[in-house]
DNA sequence: GTCTATAGCATGATAGAC
DNA sequence: GTCTATCATGCTATAGAC
């Protein structure tokens, strides 16, 4: 059971620096930098510049000069962190990634009812696409552009989101707890529902929903459709 | 009440040629060439072309080369009907917006029940969104690309499709046949998951999911939430 | 480690032949 | 109306000074 956004921000610790330092680490063939404080902050600063311009004109369109411009470094410099612009996005994905398996583990082991199950999740996913929002924004619009493996392995991380809430439903739906429905369909549409959040966030800001107004919508709207 | 899809197709009468006849006569502008018998055939595929590179790289990354190449114009040749770049966005742009319109406007008019009338809107957007699925995913994900003017009319055109939709909440909650609710909500996870249907037009396909079955599915939450 | 300067190339756009 | 040839620009990526 997740508490409340605060506490959810805290228990993740998110820190940014935190997240780069694993990021230099499991990288030592694209970034070229020997002194991990050196390092981590410049990357801290990359990928925030790339993540914003990216929003504003999408990846192909941002170029090198105003990246390098954007997070101080110069062009010569950028170059000891990637060897390519594809590196970037690499870059950029895999602390997405392992935040989310992270994240998504942690709240489905501990609550044994499918349907605060299914609530925790849908929580938790909009808690943190709220904490991460320029990330989530990012691998939704440039996965299509990307090489294939990078691609593959964005597709199989939302498959992987999906893949649990079907496997909550099902599980819900054997034991009796939910109506029998075309879960796979269900469990589909509530994807869409969650990635909402972080596609139209101002949308939502314009509302002025909060994301725990928000989650708590969608699982009702869940829980009406699941149960009799 | 919209019968099916075949009839929907045939109703909407969407043929490519006749859409990019529309389009020459309201682009006096950038496409100067005078004989509509030899403008409208090449109309179909460049917009038909920009559609699909852009589909695979996104338009920033698609070049006129590209273009050029897929669709059998020249470079040169292209450079008469549009005038730079951009205008290949509003050429692609507009007749979407037109169909959408006119559509939108056709399914709300002669529905008198809110319920009936919300699922056939629901069943409209689907119908629509599947027959222009290339035109629907490019606006989608080039609207933040866009020069000022063209992204307002992207962002304003999605608001109407919500404001239909809450419009005809708004009216079943008054006439009390639907529960009263946070029907902005419900309006604006309605067109998630209408949206859905075109972002993931490859899921479902392996899902072996049909539009018909997929309109009826969002109905049916739509309708499960609103009625007691 | 980071900088400046620049090579090498692909792009959007145009001019003029046919 | 459409083509080929070409221009100027802006890009990624690298080399070498500090």
């Amino acid at each position: 059971m997740i508490a409340d956004f605060e506490s959810f921000k805290i228990e993740l610790s998110l820190s940014q620096t935190e997240i780069c330092r694993e990021i230099y680490r499991a990288n030592p063939d694209s970034i070229r930098i020997k002194k991990e404080h050196v390092a981590v902050p410049n990357l801290v600063r990359i990928i925030d510049s790339t993540l914003r311009l990216t929003r504003r004109k999408g990846f192909h369109a941002m170029s090198l000069r105003d990246l390098s411009a954007d997070c101080g470094l110069s062009i010569g410099g950028l170059y000891a962190y990637i060897r390519n612009k594809d590196d970037l996005i690499h870059l950029v994905q895999s602390h997405g990634f392992l935040l989310t398996r992270r994240t998504l583990a942690h709240y489905t082991h501990d609550t044994p009812d499918p349907l605060q199950r299914l609530l925790a999740v849908v929580k938790a996913h909009v808690y943190l696409s709220e904490l991460l929002q320029p990330w989530f924004y990012f691998s939704f619009m440039e996965t299509k552009n990307l090489p294939r493996r990078h691609k593959q392995a964005a597709i199989a991380i939302e498959q992987e989101v999906e893949s649990v809430v079907h496997g909550i439903m099902a599980e819900g739906v054997t034991s009796g707890r939910f109506r029998a429905i075309d879960i796979r369909l269900l469990a589909a549409v509530s994807k869409a529902m969650m990635q909402d959040w972080y596609l139209k966030r101002r949308k939502y800001t314009n509302y002025e929903v909060g994301a725990t107004q928000y989650a708590e919508f969608v699982g009702s709207v869940l829980q009406r459709y699941l149960i009799d």
